[in-house]
DNA sequence: ATTTAATTTGTTATAATATAACACTATGTA
DNA sequence: TACATAGTGTTATATTATAACAAATTAAAT
């Protein structure tokens, strides 16, 4: 069979996936996929949830672990993954991936005192936005 | 009846799983906790996840977000879990609550773009610990 | 071109994590 | 007492995620 994706090295799965994914304007859930998707042709769980992974591997997504839910990068594939941040509304719901290089020198320059060295972080802040903030 | 408690204001059940989770040298999850309660008259999720809710709000626990477990805080109680650091190590899953004020004297004050106050933040580092590093 | 290895797929089933709902009990305060 | 708040015990169910396996696809190597 002929290539299945666009521009990258994507299969059909993880490109499906991925298109959902940022056209959200907010992190999506691995069953609300999975739903969405059943009209071009995934059906069963672990077809979104192998896409999501390799996904992730690749940095084009994130999950928002507190949440349980993918959230497209906003930040030229956070170096595959392995530096997050995210803004997090408690009242909407709101995620906003964080884009911040001082913070990011700062969490990936970190030594804690056991002098472990760390490849990968992932940040999660918690608030109000300024929209329900204002309320 | 009585008093249920020891010296703090937690309820029986809410003791019995703190007294669970400090025991432990790992990060617990909440059916292994159930399985080990048991015994204790603890027999339903409900009640396990009740308890963990509560701890969590008090601070006496934190819940390793990418894991899905929970630690006993070392950190007099993480100004009540508002401010919560973690060193997780991939190979053996090893899991350390960070104290270090720098950090978290830094994290407190970050100020995002979005002008966006923060109440509460977790920050997980994966990485090697040294043990797993040397092998 | 044929073999090989690595990856991805489709599928069924099941495991693991977490909450809803409801009647009831305990506790603290007025 | 009467009231409000919080916690309990229970059953059922919702939500999130993975195991396992045969088949198909792809990339690379001979
Ligand atoms: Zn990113
Ligand atoms: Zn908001
Ligand atoms: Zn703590
Ligand atoms: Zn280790």
């Amino acid at each position: 069979m002929t290539k299945m994706h666009k521009e990258n090295n994507l299969t059909k799965n993880q490109q499906i996936v991925l298109d959902l994914i940022e056209k959200s304007t907010e992190p999506v859930k691995a069953y609300s996929i999975l739903s969405n998707v059943k009209k071009k042709g995934m059906k069963a769980p672990p077809q979104v949830y192998r896409a999501l992974e390799k996904l992730i591997k690749v940095g084009k997504i994130h999950k928002v672990e507190s949440r349980n839910a993918f959230i497209a990068c906003k930040n030229t594939n956070c170096e595959v993954s392995n530096a997050t941040a995210f803004s997090i509304c408690q009242a909407c719901e709101k995620v906003t991936e964080i884009v911040n290089s001082k913070l990011s020198k700062y969490l990936k320059s970190f030594q804690d005192s056991t002098g472990m060295k760390y490849k990968k972080y992932n940040l999660e802040f918690f608030g109000l936005c300024q929209k329900c903030k204002s309320k």
